[in-house]
DNA sequence: AGCACGCCGACT
DNA sequence: GTCGGCGTGCTC
């Protein structure tokens, strides 16, 4: 009698599967419990996500909760926001909070007891502030004025002291007794960060938040801000579904950058996430670039985001001279101009650093055989094998095969097969030939791969034991080189008329960003670009400085071809063994979309690019509709059609809600 | 996704 | 005669 009277759990489980799940509970279970509750075979943990009087299940199929974690339940802002992660990137809810919990209580498990950490160090050190320029005063009385959601764009060329806006924001908000959330794209980022911001806020407990954090700790941090003893977080992507009782401030570091994507499983932008966020609590986020994106640009023209600009340096006399080479009637040397080693000699009698940038993708050389043409394919993959000489093998990027380097062609037999195509590698020996005395350091995924060798690099560079650097998008971020004053950049061109109608904008911010390395301390930098349009309006503002006119024109552009931000996208992509079985999917999924109507326009079917990776066929269908929410409903209604349709056993598919990569 | 159940080939 | 292949179906 009183089991008719016990309340029902509806809970999310790591399933794939769009639904809940009930189960009996007792009256003190609440909302944003833990739950340890049987599921099939074994026992599963969840979250309670409402609790109701009766369930549309039968009752002699309910079974009862097993235990509840000793875990605060997480707060209804926290469950609203995994809600709307859920329903925006049609992703299960339990897989969504799957994501967003930390390991330990992700598996039903507690960290061992706490440690007190006392709250700021014995010997307190008062922080340096450095002196700010004007619009560093401005931006961060403007951001510490605002009152509610308040979204700005922080738009600061390279060295203009974005970092200290940040901090003092921060400040602000520690006065005030509130928490503060602040991202950035890569791991790599986050010690030298969290250095900084440790040694200004030397009594604040900051949370450290990205997938490098040892599951511990990544659950102690997620604890400790749920419980509002953490005062910083500081993270990647994934540190935005951190809980925050006294959220007061988001910041976003680099927000253009794609990192902040997620590109498999739960497709989610962080970026995105975190203005959502930020919308719901009521709080301001500053979302900080050199090169912003232009979704973001485009929200900051119109009014939606408040633009914050600093335009000088703080840290260096000035911005990088940038210059062209024009390469259309030179012959080029080893892919040198004239021009470009000219400078490069300059800089080695006076002892500075010059850099070398590869812009192209899929620089990486193959092996070719000149006799039929055979090269070095993946046999999993729609790609090529990329010759690694450093300990000759050949590798595929995509799935990681190896193979040995073969003596001869497997095709004809021919002896003569060289790889092909100029590679940093090339590139280094050409330039060790014609400088000789030069100490020359290659830097690549190669050269770097593990952080100690990526360490030895930086320091290499830093104490100044390396004349000449070799090296693709690697370099362009984060760091100062203080005796670097050249940079040369050669096979940019590809990216001004690539299919990816986001090239240019990530071919601007790469280059603005490495233009950024050199010169930034008491030396005067020069960018020189090699290219056979040199007068193409993207090189044009990179020697003006000019951030805005790109942006604008690309927007023009984009706006006129009726692409991002002017249209609203999300691919339903399919893999399987055969590629006519994906593409069989993608056609039915297309006919229940037309059946469905609505605003949106629905493209063919076709190949990925990389139509194959590990042995699976891959292809995808465009949807796009110009209103934000007719595309959310229809997709709403579609993906839960095709939850229901059953689908061949070996076929896999998902959505991307606004894809970055096509 | 797991993990069951459920009918057809080569093995002690 | 069984062990086991992976094809279909369910998980509150």
């Amino acid at each position: 009698m009183s089991q008719a009277l016990d309340p029902v759990l509806q809970v999310a489980l790591d399933v794939p599967l769009p639904r809940l799940f009930d189960y009996r509970g007792s009256a003190e279970i609440v909302p944003g419990s833990l739950v340890r509750v049987p599921f099939g075979k074994g026992v599963k943990t969840g979250v309670v996500v409402a609790v109701a009087a009766q369930s549309d299940q039968p009752a002699d199929k309910l079974k009862a909760v097993e235990a509840v974690l000793a875990v605060t339940p997480l707060p209804s802002d926290w469950l609203a926001l995994c809600e709307f992660v859920s329903r925006y990137y049609q992703h299960p809810l339990g897989g969504v909070m799957s994501l967003a919990l930390p390991p330990l209580l992700r598996q039903g498990k507690l960290p061992r007891k706490l440690k007190e950490k006392p709250a700021g160090g014995a010997e307190t050190v008062l922080p340096v502030m450095p002196v700010m320029l004007d619009e560093q005063v401005v931006a961060v009385a403007a951001i510490s004025a605002a009152s509610g959601f308040a979204p700005f764009l922080l738009h600061g060329i390279t060295g203009s002291g974005k970092t200290e806006v940040y901090l003092r924001a921060i400040a602000t908000v520690l006065e005030r007794g509130g928490q503060a959330m602040m991202l950035v794209p890569e791991i790599a980022l986050t010690p030298q960060l969290e250095g900084r911001v440790a040694a200004r806020f030397p009594q604040a407990r900051i949370a450290i938040a990205h997938s490098g954090v040892a599951d511990a700790g990544r659950t102690r941090g997620f604890l400790d801000a749920h419980a509002g003893r953490a005062d910083i977080v500081l993270g990647t992507r994934l540190a935005v579904f951190m809980p925050l009782p006294r959220l007061q401030l988001i910041v976003i570091d680099e927000e253009h950058d794609g990192s902040f994507k997620q590109q498999e499983g739960l497709r989610y932008s962080a970026r995105d996430v975190a203005v959502f966020r930020a919308k719901q609590r009521g709080v301001p986020i500053v979302l900080g670039s050199a090169t912003p994106s232009l979704e973001t640009f485009h929200h900051a023209t119109s009014g939606r985001y408040r633009l914050l600009e600093l335009t000088r340096r703080a840290v260096a006399e000035a911005p990088p001279r940038v210059a062209v080479v024009d390469t259309r009637r030179e012959k080029l040397q080893d892919g040198m101009s004239a021009a470009l080693l000219a400078a490069m000699s300059e800089r080695l009698q006076r002892g500075e650093q010059s850099l070398i940038f590869l812009n192209r993708r899929g620089y990486a050389p193959v092996l070719a055989c000149p006799a039929c043409g055979w090269i070095s394919g993946c046999r999993r993959c729609a790609a090529n094998l990329v010759v690694h000489l450093a300990d000759r093998r050949l590798r595929c990027h995509h799935c990681g095969l190896e193979a040995g380097i073969p003596r001869a062609c497997p095709d004809c037999g021919n002896v003569d097969i060289h790889p092909f195509g100029r590679g940093t590698q090339r590139l280094e020996a050409a330039l060790s030939e014609r400088f000789p005395e030069a100490r020359i350091l290659r830097i690549d995924r190669d050269s770097a791969s593990t952080p100690v060798k990526w360490a030895a690099l930086l320091d290499a560079i830093h104490e100044g034991s390396a004349d000449i650097l070799v090296g693709t998008q690697m370099l362009a971020k984060g760091h100062d080189f203080p005796k670097l004053t050249l940079v040369g950049v050669a096979g940019a061109d590809a990216a001004l008329f690539a299919a990816d109608f986001r090239a240019p904008e990530r071919l601007f911010a790469q280059l603005m960003q490495v233009g950024g390395r050199s010169g930034r301390a008491a030396l005067a930098g020069e960018v020189l670009i090699q290219t056979e349009y040199p007068s193409h309006p993207l090189y044009q503002a990179l020697i003006a400085h000019d951030y805005a006119a790109f942006a604008a024109a690309q927007l023009a552009e984009r706006e006129q071809a009726g692409f991002p931000p002017y249209v609203f996208q999300a691919l339903l992509r399919a893999e399987a063994k055969q590629l006519d079985d994906a593409l069989a999917f993608l056609a039915a999924a297309r006919e229940s979309a037309l059946a469905l109507g609505g605003s949106v326009t629905l493209y063919d079917p076709v190949p990925m690019r990389l139509f194959r990776k590990m042995t699976l066929e891959r292809a995808q269908l465009l949807v796009e509709s110009a209103s934000r929410p007719a595309l959310q409903a229809f997709l709403t209604s579609w993906v839960a059609g095709l939850y229901n349709q059953k689908t061949p056993r070996d076929l896999r598919w998902h959505v991307d809600v606004d894809p970055l990569e096509f």
